[in-house]
Formats: structure tokens, C-alpha cells, sequence
RNA sequence: CGGGGCGUAGCGCAGCCUGGUAGCGCAUCUGUUUUGGGAACAGAGGGUCGCAGGUUCGAAUCCUGCCGCCCCGACCA
């Protein structure tokens, strides 16, 4: 894309409203834009972003063999009534009624859609076990939305529900669910910590949070610093083996770490006192099993191989897919603006042009823009008739993690400069082995 | 919902206390010179001062009501 022909409202000066760094970033990089409290238009540049983080999501969830729908925003209130929650929600649930006066609500959560959904057509243990999610809006109407995406009203989120015959698929279901999203956060950069915590509203016995280690964050946590070292990086995993499952499961729980809720001063004190941390953390994903909660309130039952009826066991796990936008950056950044990491960032390298109407420079830039397309990587070329610090400024500010540097006096010599967003170094090389890099850091991506 | 604060040009703000021609910086437009970390000069455009009442000869300014937004708290992906 050519910056002259984009739609990116970048801003000097920090919006008034906005308090924290992810949330002044979003507005000056121009990624969003308020439409009312806790609402947001996402800009092309915050759009893009919020997409790749949404692909990611939904690859590997497919990777761990769940299975993709989608279910309206809108929904009856009947069925909430049925599972006793159109009264138990309160205020938060933002309720609507349509020109024949039914009730209707914008959906919080889709527990109960779901359970329809499957009710209506499953009946035998054989159609077992069963994983359906969506990504889909959300509304939640909070009492105090704060911190830009972080806490909106509207929000996008990954929520997904496991249907099995009985406890222990269940509890293989939820080790599954605690891999896949250890596996997504880390393609996004992100080092998000799985930690016991309070089941809530949701209700259930067995559940996990996990938090992205930020100041800014809402929820105060406590961990061993072991966690910290823990990788799944190449590692294969097979989704079909609950034995591999389990043990990744156990070694991530292993090593403490709780939020506030569930926090044991006693046991924390057992952790070696140089790995005992405390900090605050961003909630952007929980993962839960309860069991026949709602299957027994909804009559979702299942033959099993006995021949009884039984209610189905449940769980559901939801990832915050708008508020990751948010903590990515308060995990990100530095005072010059954002810094993407390359499984998200907007585009995937940013050329700046030093002396825009100079023939030679002009003629570089087009030519490293056309190849790094060629290879089917999506560039940014700043081709406005600005001065350097300006274009600098700009990609500063964005943060893409790359960035070509095209000027007269390197051309003279043959070569441009190739610039890390993160480390800030730099190194000059000619403008094809530079494209040929650029292209050799998004292969493994 | 309780407590605190703010609404004046696209953005950031001054002016309000003590009523009298609506200002500054950035951004925008035109021109010239510039061009390796947010350029300089000259000129230009842009505001029913959140909305509605009221007081007054006269209201951005004083009074009343409403709306919007921000921060702290309890609640939450």
C-alpha cells in the first residue's frame, strides 16, 4: 500500500480522553475511533490488526479440531429464561425489544444459544465429543468501560463450547483448549500466563485465566518466575493424543500462579523467594468445565452406551480478540509509538522514502515495493513529500517491526538500510537481499 | 450507580472568576525555499463557544435543566 493512498489519521498530539499508553497509541497510530462509550470504529490500520489477530485464532483452534459457526449477535430472551440467566445477569446485559414488543438481548455470551443449537440436533454419545466456537461481537453493558478496547461494551471475542459424554472427555477437552491457546498467544508475541482462577458468573468447577503481564493490567497476580521460561515453540503437538495434552497441561500448571481471586499466600510462600512475583496482569482468555450446568437446565441430553439418558458435560473458553489489540501494545512498545510483532502487525514492512521526486530514490523504492509484493508480503511505501523525521515519526509511531530506509547517498553506494523497529539496529545491503530478508523473517511466521 | 472533573476551529488548549468585536499552537490550503529524525518564510480558509431555557441593552462568560465525555470505586473477555 502507498501512503499517499491509505486511510491513516495519525495524530501529533494525544487524544485528552485517553489515559493509558495501549489506548493513546490506538487513537494517534489511528487504529480506532470512539463512537460512544466503550464503542469503537476500527480504521483501516486497526482493522488489519484486528484481523490478523482474529486468523490466528481461528487457525489454530481448527488446528485443535473445534469447529467453526457462527451465531447472531441478537438473540431471544426465551432461551435465557429458560437457564434462569435473563434475570440473574442484571444490568449488564443490554436488553432490546423489537416492534411486536418480544424481548430480545445482544448477546454477552452464547452458553445457551449453543446448548440449543446442540439440543436440537444431537442425541447419541456416537456424535461425541464435539467442540463448536464462533468469533462474533459481544456486548456487555459495564457499568464503567475504560482503557480504550481494553474494557469496551462491544467486543470481539472467540467463544467456544465443548460438548462430551462424560467427565473425563470433558477434562481432555480442557487441556486441549489450555495448549491451543498457549499455542495462539505465542504466535501473536504475546507471553500470556495460564493462571487458576474464579469461575464467576459462568459458574463451574475448573478454570484457568490467562493474563498478559502489563502495569496497566486490571487483575494483580501472583507467580513463580519459572513460568515465564516455559515455551512451546517448535514443539509438535498432537491434538488426538490426551497423553501429550496432559503432560503440557502439567507442566504449565505446575509452577504457581494465581490472580488475586484464588491467590494462597501459604503455598506461594513455598515458591523459592528470588522466583516469587507479583505484578498486574490483562485477562485475555479463560477456559472453563462445568459440567451439566447448563445441559441440565436446557434438557441437552445425550443416549449413552448404556442406553440412559445423561446430560452432556460442558465446558467453554473465550478469547478477548479486541482487547489482544489492546495488550499487545501495553506488552509492545516503547515512547516512540508501537512495536507489532510480526504475527500481527498491520504490514509487514514499511519503506521510507528519503527524497520522494528524486528519480533515482523513487525508482529504488518501487522497485523494493514491487519485489517484497512478488513474494507476497504486504509493504508499506511512505511516499508522501515529506521530510525524513516526519516519515520516521510516522513508522515510529505505527510500529511495524520493519523498516527500509531508501536515500541518495545509499544508493550511491549501491545499498539501502534495513532497520529493526524492536532493537533499533540497523545494517546496509543491497535493496534485492534486503527484500530477500524481509522475506526470509515472514517465512517462519 | 456513588464520588470528582471536563465540553470553545480537525487535534491540544487559553479566554469564564470581574458580561461588551472569539484567540493561541499544531493540522489544512496557496506560493517560494528546503529535504538522512516531526522544516522556514509569506499569505489564506475554518468556530450557531455541547443543547435548550432564563437573567441582561448585551452571554463563551451569570442561573436552571438536559446531553456527551474523562478519572476513582464496586462489576467484568
Amino acid at each position: 500500500m502507498r501512503l499517499t493512498r491509505y486511510f491513516l489519521p495519525v495524530l501529533k498530539e494525544t487524544p485528552a480522553e485517553a489515559q493509558i499508553v495501549s489506548h493513546r497509541y490506538m487513537l494517534r497510530a489511528g487504529l480506532i475511533k470512539q463512537a460512544a462509550v466503550g464503542i469503537y470504529s476500527w480504521l483501516p490500520l486497526g482493522l488489519k490488526v484486528l484481523r490478523n489477530i482474529e486468523r490466528i485464532v481461528d487457525e489454530e483452534q481448527q488446528k485443535a479440531g473445534h469447529i467453526p459457526l457462527l451465531m447472531p449477535t441478537l438473540q431471544s430472551a426465551d432461551l435465557w429464561r429458560e437457564s434462569g440467566r435473563y434475570e440473574a445477569y442484571g444490568e449488564e446485559m443490554l436488553r432490546i425489544k423489537d416492534r411486536h414488543g418480544r424481548d430480545l438481548l445482544y448477546g454477552p455470551t452464547n452458553e445457551e444459544m449453543i446448548t440449543d443449537i446442540f439440543r436440537s440436533y444431537v442425541s447419541s454419545y456416537r456424535d461425541l465429543p464435539k467442540t463448536l466456537y464462533h468469533i462474533q461481537w459481544k456486548f456487555r453493558d459495564e457499568m464503567r468501560p475504560r482503557f480504550g478496547v481494553m474494557r469496551g461494551r462491544e467486543f470481539l471475542m472467540k467463544d467456544g463450547y465443548n460438548f462430551d459424554v462424560d467427565r473425563e472427555s470433558a477434562l481432555e477437552a480442557y487441556d486441549r483448549h489450555m495448549v491451543s491457546y498457549l499455542r495462539t498467544y505465542e504466535r501473536m508475541g504475546l507471553k500470556a500466563i495460564p493462571m487458576r482462577a474464579d469461575s464467576g458468573p459462568i459458574g463451574g468447577e475448573n478454570t484457568h485465566e490467562f493474563l498478559v503481564l502489563a502495569e496497566t493490567g486490571e487483575s494483580e497476580v501472583f507467580y513463580d518466575s519459572a513460568i515465564l521460561d516455559l515455551q512451546l515453540a517448535d514443539r509438535v503437538v498432537n491434538y488426538e493424543d490426551p497423553n501429550q495434552l496432559k503432560e503440557i497441561v502439567a507442566e504449565w500448571t505446575a509452577p504457581y500462579a494465581r490472580t488475586d481471586e484464588t491467590h494462597d499466600p501459604a503455598l506461594f510462600n513455598e515458591v523459592p523467594e528470588e522466583r516469587r512475583r507479583s505484578s498486574r496482569g490483562i485477562e485475555v482468555g479463560q477456559i472453563f468445565y462445568f459440567g451439566t450446568k447448563y445441559s441440565e437446565a436446557m434438557g441437552a441430553t445425550v443416549t449413552n452406551a448404556e442406553g440412559q439418558r445423561v446430560p452432556v458435560e460442558m465446558g467453554s473458553h473465550g478469547i478477548g480478540v479486541s482487547r489482544l489489540v489492546g495488550a499487545i501494545i501495553e506488552a509492545s512498545h516503547d515512547e516512540k509509538g508501537i512495536i507489532w510483532p510480526e504475527g500481527v502487525t498491520p504490514f509487514h514492512v514499511g519503506i521510507v522514502n528519503l527524497r520522494q521526486g528524486d528519480a533515482e530514490t523513487d525508482a529504488a523504492c518501487a522497485g523494493i515495493y514491487a519485489g517484497l509484493q512478488a513474494l507476497g508480503l504486504d509493504p508499506l511505501y511512505d511516499d508522501r513529500n515529506e521530510r525524513a523525521g516526519a516519515k520516521f515519526a510516522t513508522m515510529d509511531l505505527i510500529g511495524l517491526p520493519w523498516r527500509i530506509t531508501v536515500g541518495p547517498k545509499g544508493l550511491k553506494n549501491g545499498v539501502v538500510e534495513l532497520v529493526s523497529r524492536r532493537t533499533g539496529e540497523s545494517e546496509e545491503l543491497p535493496p534485492e537481499q534486503a527484500v530477500e530478508k524481509i522475506a526470509r523473517i515472514y517465512a517462519y511466521i
